[in-house]
DNA sequence: TGCCAGGCCCTCTTTAGGGCCTT
């Protein structure tokens, strides 16, 4: 897997046949945005066969259908390819728990590690933006008036909606004095991201 | 048969429970 520049942080976002890689869900697409030094440079859609059928509801919650998946490339092709273009950048997700779930567990078929960290947005965005309604990414969007083309629950539209959210409220830790704040929120989604969160919003005096 | 996730985070908490968020 290719290395990746310190200053690069991918944006992914995945589209699935539910909310549960250990209850046989598997990804039915995935977009990303591969951000350098706060610039889109490259950006990633694919969808992938999970060789089942989707149910109606996901049909109809993503627009994405099984006749369009019929033709669509494996899940395992499709995360081979994002593995060499995600190389060990570190990631970014909104409710990143949940897509490091299915990037693990469709990575782990192909026996392929990562290197990179996982940062959440949503985390972010409940400690930064607290006085927004909901801490959906569509809705922070809007609240935040952040450009967008009014497609939800497409991967690359999603990832692209997350980036912006995302660079928005890097902007905003900047003026409040945080010196370097993108790799400071590089932190694993693990048990041990509270604190390190709470960390770092604590030294940004939000 | 019926049900089915998982992690964060707040509070009426910590020997727990429930809302939020993702598809």
């Amino acid at each position: 897997m290719p290395s990746s520049p310190a200053n690069s942080v991918i944006v992914l976002d995945f589209e699935t046949t539910g909310l549960s890689p250990n209850m046989g869900d598997r990804a039915i697409e995935i977009g990303a945005v591969k951000l350098i030094d706060g610039e889109v440079v490259e950006t990633f859609q694919q969808l992938m066969n999970p060789g089942c059928r989707v149910s109606s509801f996901i049909e109809s919650y993503t627009g994405i259908t099984n006749n369009m998946l019929r033709t669509a490339p494996s899940c395992e092709e499709v995360m081979a390819q994002f593995a060499e273009f995600m190389g060990n950048a570190h990631l970014v997700a909104h409710n990143a728990s949940f897509d490091k779930r299915f990037l693990d567990a469709e990575l782990e078929r192909l026996n392929i590690r990562y290197a990179g960290q996982f940062a959440c947005s949503m985390l972010i965005a409940r400690r930064l933006i607290q006085d927004a309604p909901t801490h959906k990414l569509g809705d922070l969007v809007r609240y935040k008036r952040i450009d967008n083309d009014g497609v939800f629950h497409r991967a690359l539209a999603d990832a692209e909606m997350t980036a912006k959210l995302w660079l928005v409220m890097l902007e905003e830790l900047e003026q409040k004095g945080v010196s370097n704040p993108s790799f400071g929120f590089m932190q694993t989604v693990s048990k041990t991201s509270k604190g390190a969160v709470g960390g770092l919003l604590a030294r940004a005096r939000v």
